[in-house]
DNA sequence: CATTATTTTTAAGCTTACTTAAATTTGGAT
DNA sequence: ATCCAAATTTAAGTAAGCTTAAAAATAATG
C-alpha cells in the first residue's frame, strides 16, 4: 500500500467540504500545491475506486466509504499531533508538518495505542476535533473568527488554523494560544486590522491573521 | 523528499556488507523482493548521486557520504523499534514492520527526541546495535549462531534476526528472548536439527531457526 | 443576453520505480 | 582452456503522479 497521495486528497476533501458536503477542485489543487490537471486525474481515480462521487464539472463529495477512510486519516493526523506535542514536547507550530508525514505510515493499531496513552484526547493542539475510532466527531463550541469581533468584544481562543507554521509561530510570540482570553481594543476600517489585548499587552494584527484565529465570545 | 526506495536500498547495503564492505546485487534484490533489473537501475541512480561506488559487474560499496546516510537510516529504524517496544508496548515480533514504515517519515529532530526519551539505548529489541547521532556503533559481544553450538554447550541469546515476524513469534513461544540462557541438549547429524533447553523445558528446532539466533557462549 | 473571466478537463509528455525477456559477463567445475 | 550456470545488465514496456499548454464548460458581469 502506497496510497500517500490518495490519502492526502481524501483528507483535504474531508476537511474542506461545505454545508452540502462538497468541495471544488480548485481548492484541492491549492491546498496540495499541485496543478488542476493533477487534481482531475486523481479525482477520476478516487471515483473509480469508490471513494468519491465525481461527475465532470460538478462538485466533489465523499461516498460513505470515502468518508470513513478520510475521517480516519484526519484522526491519524491529529492523534500524531497530540502525541508529538504532549509526549515528545514538540511546539504546536512544528507538529502539523511532522504529523503530515507520519499519518501515512503507522498501523491503525499503533494509532489506537497512542490514543490510549494520551487518554483519548478530543482535540488536537490547534483545537481541531479528533474523530474517535468509531467515527464520532467531538462537537466544537460555538465560535467566530477573531476578525469578526467588534471593537470592545472579548472572548477565548478555542481553535486556530494549523496549516502555516509561520503563522503559528507568530501568534505564539504574541501570546495567543488555546484557551487564552483576548480583547479587541480597536478595529480599523480601512485595512480591517485590529489591536488586541493578550495577557495585558496590546498587539496590532492584520485581518488575515485574525481570520485564522477562532474565538468563543464571552457573554457579559 | 520522497526517497523511500533509495533509503531502503541504502539501508540494505549497509546492513549486509561483508568484511570488504561489499554487497552483491542479488542479495539486495532478494531482501527487497524486487527483480535484479530493478536493482541495477537503482544502483545506477545511487551511483549518480554519489551514495555508492558502482562499476558494472563489480561488488557494490558505500561512499563515505552513502555510509553516513545509510547508517542514519538504520539508526532511525532501530530507535523506532525501541520506542514501539518500550513506550508503546508493542511485542518484538511486530516492531520491525512498523518501524520499517515509520523510518522514512519522522524528522531527524524527532528521532533525537525519541532517543533522549529512551535514554540513549545501545541496542534494539532484537539485539542489533543503534548507531549514535555521531555515527558511533556500539560493539556487539562475541557471538556465534546457535546452529554452530556443539552438543552440551550453553550460552545466552544476545541477538536474533528480525526480518521475519513468523520466526520471531515462534521463538517467543518457546521462550527464546534476549539474555535468555539456552543449552544444546542434543544435535542430530542428518538434518542438523537440535534439541535445546529453555527455562528448563526441551524444544526441537530446525537448523534454519538455529541459524537466526545468536549466542554468547558461556565459558565454564 | 452576450461577452469575458474563471474553473475544469484533455492532451501530450516527464520521472520514478517497477516488470519480463533476452543478452552479456563472470566465476567455477571439469 | 572450455563449458556451464549463476549473476548482472540491457531493452522494452507499465503504472502512478506529476507537469504545461490548449480546449471546453461554467460562472460572473455589464
Ligand atoms: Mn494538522
Ligand atoms: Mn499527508
Ligand atoms: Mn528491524
Ligand atoms: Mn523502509
Amino acid at each position: 500500500m502506497q496510497n500517500i497521495s490518495e490519502e492526502d486528497y481524501l483528507g483535504i476533501i474531508y476537511k474542506h467540504k461545505d454545508k452540502n458536503g462538497e468541495v471544488k477542485a480548485n481548492l484541492i489543487a491549492e491546498k496540495l500545491q499541485v496543478s488542476n490537471a493533477a487534481v482531475t486525474d486523481m479525482l477520476k481515480k478516487l471515483s473509480r475506486n469508490g471513494h468519491i462521487i465525481y461527475e465532470k464539472y460538478k462538485g466533489i463529495r465523499l461516498t460513505e466509504g470515502g468518508e470513513v477512510y478520510a475521517k480516519n486519516m484526519v484522526r491519524r493526523h491529529r492523534i500524531w499531533e497530540v502525541f508529538l506535542n504532549q509526549i515528545v514536547g514538540m511546539p504546536w507550530d512544528k507538529v502539523h508538518d511532522e504529523a503530515h508525514r507520519l499519518e501515512h505510515s503507522g498501523s491503525d493499531e499503533l494509532i489506537d495505542r497512542l490514543e490510549e496513552m494520551l487518554e483519548y484526547p478530543e482535540y488536537d493542539p490547534h483545537g481541531d476535533p479528533i474523530p474517535s475510532k468509531e467515527g464520532k466527531v467531538p462537537k466544537l463550541r460555538k465560535h467566530v473568527q477573531l476578525a469578526e469581533l467588534k471593537q470592545g468584544q472579548a472572548g477565548t481562543v478555542i481553535r486556530v488554523n494549523d496549516f502555516d507554521d509561520q503563522f503559528l509561530q507568530y501568534i505564539s510570540k504574541i501570546g495567543v494560544k488555546l484557551n487564552e482570553p483576548v480583547l479587541v481594543k480597536e478595529k480599523r476600517r480601512f485595512d480591517k486590522s485590529l489591536q488586541i489585548i493578550v495577557k495585558g499587552k496590546p498587539w496590532n494584527i492584520s485581518n488575515k491573521v485574525a481570520e485564522n484565529i477562532f474565538i468563543e465570545i464571552k457573554k457579559k
